[in-house]
DNA sequence: TTCGTAGTTCGTAAAACAACGAACATGCTT
DNA sequence: AAGCATGTTCGTTGTTTTACGAACTACGAA
């Protein structure tokens, strides 16, 4: 209906992944893990400026846009990198990127 | 220098390389500007679903986050990717993805 | 000089983000 | 059951973002 639609299906993912991405903290954990294949919540409190319920809040946003993924593993979470979409968002900017 | 500052310059870059990218309306002109080298604001008023006003902040967010730069063509503004910095940007993302 | 075009800036308002501490939930271990 | 460790959720606060329209600035043309 609206011809003034002009953004894009991969536009939209990717300003979701970039906006993940878009604070230090989440930059950090994400480049993390995707050296480590999977960690903590507490091995970040520890090493991060900020309380464990910010921590946290980063943590959702990171799953919310799909980069990561948690797995319970009382009485801890285990975080990894969420490899299907790292995937996608990999592709998506090495596309827009052109590299 | 804050030794207990485990964040590193590169994460602090990509985290305001990747804010700036984290809105649709963004991803839009960088992709096309990455494509077409250059662009007024005029023409994308046209084809965006935004109001002249917004279109020029988002500008002014990309041009403050290094990503575009402006250059005056009274009475028009010329837009163009400021190529320094999208090069560090892409060596940054290329990095990280490990692409 | 006055008018029109092209954009930016200002003022405003709603929503989202970021941070903290307190309270809560969960599931081991005594 | 009671306590402990690990996180999440809640409530609060202040900042930032996103969007709009109105007002403004700059410049070229009539």
């Amino acid at each position: 209906m609206n011809n003034k639609d002009v953004i894009t299906e991969k536009q939209r993912k990717m300003a979701r992944y970039a906006k993940a991405m878009g604070h230090p903290i989440r930059m950090y954990v994400l480049e993390l893990l995707s050296k480590q294949s999977c960690c903590y919540s507490g091995d970040l409190t520890e090493e991060l400026p900020i309380v464990k319920s910010t921590l946290s809040q980063h943590l959702k946003e990171l799953k919310d846009a799909g980069l990561i993924q948690g797995e319970i593993e009382a009485p801890k979470i285990k975080y990894c990198i969420d490899k299907e979409n790292w995937k996608e968002a990999q592709e998506l900017f090495k596309e827009f990127f052109d590299i």
